[in-house]
This record gives C-alpha cells, sequence and structure tokens, in this order.
DNA sequence: GAGCACTGC
C-alpha cells in the first residue's frame, strides 16, 4: 500500500460539513516556497493543485472516493497522476488511470505530461484511443484514456486489476459512457475496497456525487484489511486560474435572438477594446445566416470602429481547413468574431478570446421511448453551461461575457445543470454493454441518475427482437455475444453478423463503417453539385449500396484525395472508414465470421440490412401522391429525406437507418425491401402483422 | 426539394 504519510508534517485540516453526510477538507495554510526562476519545478509549484499536494495525497490514502472539484486551469489532470505516481501508487506494476470523455484531449494531456516529465510519450507515460495504443505494458506508470476504452477493457478485466488509481475527470459532463463507468466502478469498489478512485468535477454537483459513491452496506471486516479507509467520500475545492469576467444581462426578453445576437457583436466591436469575440448560437443555419448578417452590417453600416472585423463560423460540420481558421491569430489590426455551436463550449478552446455572447440555448438531444425516436431540440442551456460559456472569455486577461436573456431568468429558471446524456438517449447500447459484464439485472442497476423504466423496458424489448437476449433477458449464445464484442450499435452489429450466414460480410462491413462516420460527402451551400455528383453513384435499391459504390470508386482512384474532391466525398470521412473497416473486420474475424465477398448480389446485402434494421420498416401509404410512409411499428407517419437518392423514387417498402425530426419525421438513408424478407429476419417481431402490399388504383 | 448539437467504442 503506497504511504506518503511522515511523522513530524503536518496533518490536513477537516472541517465538517454543516449539513452533515459529507466532510470537506482544507489545505493547510501553504507554506510557499519563493519562486524566483521558472524552472520546470517551480512552474508545477505554481499551479493552483500544488498547495493542495498533500490533502490530496491524504485524501486518497484514506478515502475509497475522493471528488476534486477544479475549474479548467487548475492543473488537476496532469498534476494528480504525478503526485500519485510520487506517493508510490504505481509501485509494483500497478498502473495510474485518468479518463477523459474525449480523443484529442486524452492525447494531448498525455503529451503535455510526458515533456513535464521529461520521459518518452508511450513508455511511462503513455495513452490508449480507439485505434490508437501509445503504451507499454512493461513500463507504462500513467495512462490517459478515453472513457470508453476503459469501459472496453471491463470487457477482458472486469475488475480493473491492473489499476491503483482511477481518476474520472471531466465527470460534470454526464456523458453517457462517464455515467456507465462510475455505475461500474462503485460496484468494483465493493469487490476491489484498495482501489482508489478521484472524481474530478468541474462543477458543485460534487455533493449528489458523493452521496451516490457512499457506501453505507457495510461489508463485514476483512482480517487485515486497512480500517482506517473511509468509504465515506471527501470533497476538496481547488481553485482555478481564469481571470475574472464580468456578465451582463439583457433587459427586456428579445424576440429575435439572431437580431440581438448580430447587434450584440456590433456594439461590442464599436465600444470595446480590441480582443476576440466568440459568440455561442444552436447550429449550422444560424450560425452561416449571422456570420452573413454581421458582415454585411459591418460593410454597408460602417463601423465606427477603428479596425475590421473577420466574421468565422464554426461546428463540427466544416472541413478541416475551415475549422483550422478559426485558430489562425487574428490577421494584425482586426478583431476575429466566431460564431459557433456548442463544440466550443467543450470539445475546443479558443486562444485570445475577451468577449463571449450567449444566446442561452443549444440543439439537445431527446428520446421518447414510447415512439423510440431521438429527436433534436433547440432548448435552454443550463447554469453550468451558462458558466462554462462565460469561462471561455477569462483565459488570457479579464473578459466580458453578454447573456442575451435576463439576470431574473438566470437566478430563477434556469436548471442549475443539464439533463445527463443518459437520461436522454436511446440505451440499447447501454444495456447490452452491462449484460456483457454479467450484469443480468439491469432494472436494479445503481446509476449517478436512472433513466426512465420505459426507456429501460424499451431497450430490452429492442434486443429481445434483435436475438441478442432471450426470454430471461441473458445475452444469447453466440449473437448476444458477438453483438457486444463490435464496437457499434447493436442494430448495425446484427446486421454484420446476419451477413456472414448471407455471405457478404466485406461489403456490410463497408456498409457499417460508413454508416458509423458523420458523411462522406462534403457539405456545400449551393447544393446542386452535391446533387448531381451523387447521381454517379446512385443506386437503384437505396444510400447503402449508393455506399457501396462510393467506397468502390475511392478504393479504383487508389484512395486518391483529388478524386473525393471532384465527387465532392469527404476525404478524412472516408480515411476514416477505412479505419473503422478494419477493425470491424479484425473483431468480425476473432468472432469466427467468415469475410467473404457477394460481388455483385445486391438482393443477400439487403437482406443483411433487413436482418438488423427490420423494426425500422415502413410502407408507402396507399393512394399517397406525396411520398407519405407509415412505419409498420407505430404508424408514424414518415417522408424519405430530400438527402436520399430514393427521394421521390418511393418505393413501396423500404427500411431506414435513422429518423430526422423537424417539421416533419425524415427517413435518413433509406433502402428498398421486399416485405417476405421481414417475416424471415425477426417472425416473432412481425408475425401478427398483416404485410400486405398497398393496394394503389 | 430540405437540413445534421456533440462525443465515443
Amino acid at each position: 500500500m503506497a504511504q506518503f504519510w511522515k511523522p513530524g508534517t503536518a496533518k490536513p485540516r477537516l472541517l465538517d460539513d454543516e449539513e452533515g453526510g459529507v466532510l470537506f477538507y482544507t489545505a493547510p495554510s501553504s507554506s510557499s516556497s519563493s519562486f524566483g526562476y521558472a524552472s520546470l519545478e517551480s512552474q508545477r509549484q505554481r499551479l493552483p493543485v500544488f498547495k493542495y499536494r498533500t490533502s490530496i495525497l491524504y485524501l486518497v490514502e484514506t478515502h475509497s472516493t475522493t471528488i476534486i472539484v477544479g475549474e479548467t486551469g487548475s492543473g488537476k489532470t496532469t498534476q494528480i497522476p504525478q503526485y500519485l505516481k510520487e506517493a508510490g501508487w504505481a509501485d509494483g506494476g500497478r498502473i495510474i488511470a485518468c479518463t477523459q470523455p474525449r480523443r484529442l484531449a486524452v492525447q494531448s494531456v498525455a503529451a503535455r505530461l510526458a515533456e513535464e516529465m521529461g520521459v518518452k510519450l508511450g513508455e511511462e507515460v503513455g495513452y490508449t484511443i480507439r485505434f490508437e495504443d501509445v503504451t507499454n505494458s512493461e513500463l507504462t506508470r500513467i495512462k490517459f484514456l478515453t472513457d470508453g476504452v476503459l469501459l472496453r477493457e471491463m470487457m477482458d478485466d472486469p475488475l480493473l486489476s491492473k489499476y491503483s488509481v482511477i481518476m474520472v475527470d471531466e465527470a460534470h459532463e454526464r456523458s453517457l459512457s462517464t455515467d456507465i463507468l462510475l455505475g461500474l466502478l462503485k460496484k468494483i469498489q465493493r469487490r476491489r475496497p484498495e482501489l482508489r478512485l478521484i472524481i474530478a468535477s468541474a462543477t458543485i454537483e460534487a455533493k449528489s456525487m458523493a452521496e451516490f459513491f457512499h457506501n453505507r452496506k457495510r461489508r463485514p471486516q476483512l482480517e487485515g484489511e486497512d480500517n482506517r479507509l473511509q468509504t465515506e467520500p471527501a470533497i476538496l475545492s481547488v481553485e482555478g486560474r481564469g481571470y475574472n469576467v464580468q456578465i451582463f444581462y439583457i433587459e427586456e426578453p428579445v424576440s429575435d435572438y439572431l437580431q440581438a445576437t448580430v447587434s450584440t457583436v456590433m456594439s461590442i466591436h464599436d465600444k470595446e477594446p480590441m480582443g476576440d469575440i466568440l459568440v455561442f448560437l444552436t447550429g449550422q443555419d444560424d450560425i452561416d445566416t449571422a456570420v452573413q448578417m454581421i458582415t454585411e452590417q459591418a460593410q454597408n453600416s460602417g463601423s465606427k470602429s477603428s479596425f475590421g472585423m473577420i466574421v468565422l463560423p464554426l461546428y463540427s460540420g466544416l472541413t478541416r481547413s475551415d475549422q483550422d481558421l478559426v485558430f489562425s491569430p487574428s490577421p494584425r489590426g482586426k478583431r476575429k468574431v466566431v460564431i459557433s455551436t456548442n463544440i466550443a463550449e467543450t470539445s475546443l478552446t479558443l486562444e485570445g478570446i475577451v468577449y463571449v455572447v450567449d444566446s442561452g440555448f443549444s440543439k439537445q438531444r431527446f428520446y421518447n421511448p414510447i415512439t423510440d425516436i431521438e429527436n433534436l431540440v433547440v432548448a435552454p442551456i443550463s447554469k453550468a453551461s451558462a458558466r462554462q460559456r462565460a469561462g471561455r472569455a477569462g483565459r488570457v486577461r479579464p473578459g466580458k461575457c453578454y447573456r442575451l436573456y435576463m439576470e431574473d431568468y438566470f437566478v430563477n429558471e434556469m436548471s442549475s445543470h443539464g439533463i445527463p446524456e443518459m437520461q436522454r438517449s436511446n440505451l440499447v447500447s447501454t444495456v447490452i454493454q452491462l449484460k456483457a459484464l454479467g450484469i443480468d439485472n439491469i432494472l436494479g442497476f445503481d446509476w449517478p441518475a436512472s433513466p426512465s423504466a420505459e426507456a429501460m423496458v424499451r431497450s430490452l424489448e429492442v434486443l429481445y427482437s434483435l436475438g441478442v437476449l432471450d426470454d430471461d433477458a441473458k445475452l444469447t449464445s453466440p449473437v448476444g455475444f458477438q453483438v457486444a464484442e463490435l464496437p457499434l450499435d447493436p442494430m448495425v452489429s446484427k446486421m454484420i453478423i446476419a451477413s456472414d450466414k448471407l455471405e457478404c460480410s466485406e461489403e456490410i462491413i463497408t456498409i457499417a463503417a460508413i454508416l458509423s462516420v458523420q458523411s462522406i460527402w462534403i457539405s456545400v451551400k449551393g447544393q446542386r453539385e452535391l446533387d448531381e455528383a451523387k447521381l454517379r453513384f446512385a443506386a437503384s435499391e437505396g444510400d447503402h449500396v449508393t455506399f457501396l459504390n462510393v467506397y468502390r470508386g475511392f478504393l479504383q482512384s487508389n484512395k486518391s484525395s483529388k478524386w473525393c474532391h471532384k465527387n465532392f466525398i469527404n476525404y478524412h470521412a472516408m480515411k476514416k472508414v477505412m479505419e473503422v473497416r478494419e477493425q470491424l473486420r479484425r473483431v468480425a474475424q476473432r468472432l469466427g465470421l467468415a469475410l467473404k465477398s457477394c460481388q455483385n448480389d445486391m438482393q443477400v446485402l439487403r437482406k443483411a440490412v433487413t436482418a438488423g434494421f427490420f423494426a425500422n420498416a415502413c410502407r408507402l401509404e396507399a393512394y399517397s401522391h406525396n411520398g407519405t410512409y407509415k412505419t409498420l411499428r407505430g404508424s408514424q407517419e414518415v417522408y424519405i429525406h430530400p438527402s436520399s437518392v430514393l427521394f421521390r423514387v418511393n418505393p413501396k417498402w423500404v427500411i431506414y437507418h435513422s429518423l430526422v425530426s423537424t417539421d416533419r419525421q425524415y427517413m435518413r438513408n433509406v433502402i428498398s425491401i421486399d416485405p417476405s424478407w421481414l417475416r424471415e429476419a425477426a417472425p416473432h417481431f412481425y408475425n401478427k402483422q398483416p404485410l400486405n402490399p398497398p393496394t394503389h388504383h
């Protein structure tokens, strides 16, 4: 067991939380040494987290779980793993893990720490993300990884036995995989009392997290066990190093927040000193409009400002080179204005922002378990998000944040935290992951935030209909276990497994890989060219076969980026497709699937799609002249999306890959089928429903 | 003839 406690040193002071239940600790008044020169060591000591070093090590030593609340810039992510290692937690071949929600964060923080420690990345300090394992099983002592990768590791090592401490960073984001991980780690703790958890979060949601980890059901004490170990979580708060940000609220509610955004930006530009502006809007449409409006106003009305403006959009759908524009320093004498989605709230950090304009809205996903449909809706953000957005203005010097809502609204009506993703999502992937880890009682699982019973039951139904779960809700063999092994949505995994018998796995794996990337098409403003380009690959069977044609063309071009450009295809997306495809082939081989090609037999391929997606089957309404379809399952009214190659073709029977909801429900990525395949693929699902073709006059 | 917040395995 690691020991850091030295007799004669001051013990951290304990403070009882007045509300009871949770203990807070304060750092001993720091005997701050003089920082004369900026050696690496003194730079480390200047980080806010440094004065808590002793407290952190004490808490980790004596508590199963330590919750650390710290703003960005406190240095917790790079420093705490080092403190732990210095205190001996990586001795005896053990590993200190630190998880992040995003790949980029894993890579950059690991690289920074390796540099700071003067070691080669991939040796003492390493990282693992999908497609990239930069660790050494002999040498790596501190390992950064995405929480998704750690979940996958549990399938081989359910108790995560090689780790001595696991630090879950950015826990306040409450992403799906973070919440699953937290639930599982709590379970592991009961089997492995020596495991230490650190939950790092930027907001003060710490209490509910502490409540979650407070294990009141004490096991009987084992002989020789460290009885100083407290199962009650400790909370430690570490201040950040951001600058002060002055907040301004609007005095009257705005009716047109796009217009309000534009005039706020213009007024900042006219009245405030140099410094870049970051604007948060909800989506591509609003952002493109706002960029245009601001650019026009700056030119026409003639800005009073003595310097110019450069206005740039930022959202994930942009090409790499358009995104890079945002990161290049503003041209001399120009103010940069970045109009962004939520991507700038967590995923990307812009330097040099002094002013933030916050619309108060973002697009959020919601799931309706009754209809089994996920919707993207513009919704008000939480206080936590509003604070995070404001904080983006205080990274280089004191800044200002203009909120396009009233103070009273912020104080009294805004919810303090957003709804965790767990409660806004379809749960099929979550449930199958837990099943694969041997957790049978899904409905009784102890979550940081429980999803609704309806959502759980619906996911069990879907998995049952896919043949992944049996009557006792246990994973079937081999299909259930195979589906769980594949890192994909279970319906896509089922499609791949069905392709084995149909002897078209090579093609189906290609299609699965393409469906798993955002879009292989380049989005262009005037879309006529894109539509024409699509026609070169269009297949009468539908979008899935069209994708296959694109892939074959890409291979024939020798994976040329020029070819992609000429055909309005996103080269980076195609490279990702190749990576995913290779990973899927490896897993499929391990599962014993034969990788066979059906060449040009598109019928077996459509049957394989049906085997995974039969629940998404739709029939064209009889007498329909406007392309109205009804889903077979829920009789929902749906339409083929105009981006589909089957738009206006309107085959009688189709299967869709996903729905997007606007004023109508649109089916994206559609393939035509023969209704007799449905009963073949899922007799239990369709045996009671009439599958007569629609009657046309 | 319409539109895709953002991650992740």
